[in-house]
DNA sequence: ATGACTAAACCTTTTAGA
C-alpha cells in the first residue's frame, strides 16, 4: 500500500500536473492541501475519471485540504479540522480506509499552520493548534491504533532538515518552541517515517521559489508522514519526490510517499 | 534589501506563503 501528501499551493492551477503525478505514481491515498478552492469548485470529476474517490473540506483563497483514494478503497468516518478545537480555517481532513491487508488505518491530511514569525499572533495560532491536534490525536490513537498523518506540517526536526541550519536558527519552521510541539506528536506514539531509513543530506521537501532555491538545494523538510508503533514495522520506504519539482509553474513542495 | 517568486482577490496593489 502506498499513501502520499503533497502541498500543491492552489489545486485551480496544479490540477494538470496531481493527475500526471497519480497516472505515473498510483498511490491508494494522496493528502493535498493548499487546494485554494472553495468546495463548490473542487475537481471531484477529473479525479473519478482516473480511477480516485475524494474527500476534501476548503475555502476560499487559503489553505483547502483533500484526501484521494482509489475508488476500490472503502472509506469511512470522514471528519474535517479537529474535533474540539474551533478553527475558520479548512486545514484538516480525515477518514478510515479498510486496505485488505492491513485492515483499517486512520489517515490524517493535514496543512499546519504556517506561523509566519515567533512571536507574531499567527505563531500564537500555530502553537494553540498544535495544542488542539495533540489533544485530539491523543484519543484518536486510543480508538484508532493504526494511523497515519502526514501533510505540509511547517516544521523542521531538526538541523538536517534545514539548508542553513546557521542563517535559519530560531527563525520560523525552526523554532525551538515549533520542534518541542512536533516532539510531542511523537511521544503520543508515532515515528517519522521518513527517518526511519537513510536518505542523502539535503533532502528537503520545500524550495522557495527566489533566488534558484530548488536548484541550489536550499529548502526545507517541513513535509512530514508519521505513523503509529502499530504500523512502523510495515513501513517498507518513505521517499520524497522531486520530480513534479522540476515542471514549469511547479508548487513549492515536493510530494512525500510512504509504502507500508 | 523587513528583498527575491507565486497565487488569489478587495486585482496595477495587497496579503500570505515559508
Amino acid at each position: 500500500m502506498q499513501l502520499a501528501t503533497w502541498n500543491v499551493n492552489s489545486l485551480n492551477v496544479r490540477l494538470p500536473q496531481v493527475l500526471d503525478w497519480l497516472a505515473a505514481n498510483p498511490v491508494d491515498v494522496l493528502a493535498l492541501q493548499e487546494t485554494k478552492l472553495t468546495d463548490d469548485k473542487f475537481p471531484a470529476d477529473a479525479f473519478a475519471q482516473i480511477g480516485y474517490n475524494a474527500q476534501w473540506f476548503g475555502q476560499k483563497t487559503y489553505n483547502g485540504v483533500a484526501l484521494l483514494t482509489k475508488a476500490a478503497l472503502p472509506v469511512s468516518d470522514v471528519v474535517k479540522n479537529i474535533p474540539g478545537f474551533t478553527d475558520d480555517l479548512a486545514r484538516v481532513i480525515t477518514a478510515t480506509v479498510a486496505d485488505e491487508k492491513l485492515g483499517n488505518i486512520r489517515v490524517v491530511g493535514a496543512y499546519f499552520p504556517n506561523g509566519q514569525e515567533p512571536g507574531s499572533e499567527k505563531f500564537d495560532y500555530k502553537m494553540n493548534w498544535l495544542k488542539g491536534l495533540r489533544d485530539w490525536l491523543k484519543v484518536e490513537l486510543q480508538t484508532h491504533p493504526k494511523l497515519v498523518i502526514m501533510g505540509d506540517y511547517n516544521i523542521t526536526f531538526d538541523d538536517l532538515d534545514v539548508w542553513d541550519p546557521v542563517a535559519l536558527e530560531g527563525t520560523i519552521h525552526c523554532t525551538e518552541e515549533e520542534r518541542y510541539q512536533l516532539r510531542a506528536l511523537i511521544a503520543l506514539g508515532l515515528n517519522d517515517a521518513h527517518r526511519l531509513f537513510p536518505h542523502p543530506p539535503k533532502t528537503f521537501s520545500w524550495w522557495d521559489y527566489r533566488n534558484m532555491a530548488f536548484r541550489k538545494k536550499q529548502g526545507l523538510r517541513i513535509d512530514h508522514i508519521l505513523v503509529s508503533h502499530a504500523l512502523k514495522e510495515q513501513v517498507s520506504a518513505c521517499e520524497i519526490d522531486i520530480t513534479p519539482r522540476k515542471n514549469e509553474r511547479p508548487s513549492d513542495h515536493a510530494p512525500v510517499v510512504l509504502t507500508i
